[in-house]
DNA sequence: GCCAACGTTGGC
DNA sequence: GCCAACGTTGGC
């Protein structure tokens, strides 16, 4: 299967790009929603890119960029009782909530804000910045992808 | 903190 | 299986 492009949203305050950075990988939990578990569970391949979304951050935007590492296992939270992302009707036979990991590739050099993505006319076809998309994991199309690319790790002086 | 836009739950 | 009520996301 070819390379896919994925969006995926992180609040900061819980995970942030530089924790991503620190920590090299991070297996990404407490995904509880059917549709972005579905991506992770049958469509990330090692190796797809992923585009690191901070989301209630000030401003939102774009701030680096991640691979996947592993394929989707069982996420652990949902057998932790003291985690509120427990899941009751989970259990190790039938596990409900899969995660994959993620690597880190490279914090942007120039953080792209929300806003920023709205203005750029060819990137117009991007799910972030349409309506009430909630989702937090979102497929990216390849020519989107790249040109975030080029935008994100153009030098500041470029401007 | 507000609230629109969704997703989920549960009564019927 | 409908749909009202409720919960969550996330920009503003």
């Amino acid at each position: 299967m070819s390379k896919r492009y994925w969006l995926m949203k992180t609040e900061p305050d819980v995970f942030s790009i530089d924790d991503l950075e620190r920590n090299k990988t991070t297996l990404w939990e407490g995904v509880r929603n059917y549709q972005a578990r579905n991506y992770m569970m049958k469509d990330m391949q090692v190796g797809d890119e992923v585009l690191f979304y901070h989301s209630n951050a000030k401003p939102p935007g774009l701030a680096g960029f991640a691979t996947v590492s592993k394929l989707a296992v069982a996420d652990p939270l949902q057998f932790d009782k003291k985690s509120k992302y427990y899941d009751k009707k989970a259990t190790k036979e039938k596990p409900i909530w899969h995660c994959v990991e993620v690597q880190f590739k490279k914090k942007f050099e120039r953080y792209i804000s929300l806003e920023e993505i709205k203005a750029q006319k060819n990137l117009a076809s991007m799910l972030v910045i349409k309506k009430g998309m909630r989702l937090s994991i979102q497929p990216v199309e390849e020519k989107d992808y790249k040109e975030i690319l080029s935008i994100g790790l153009r030098p500041h002086a470029e401007k």
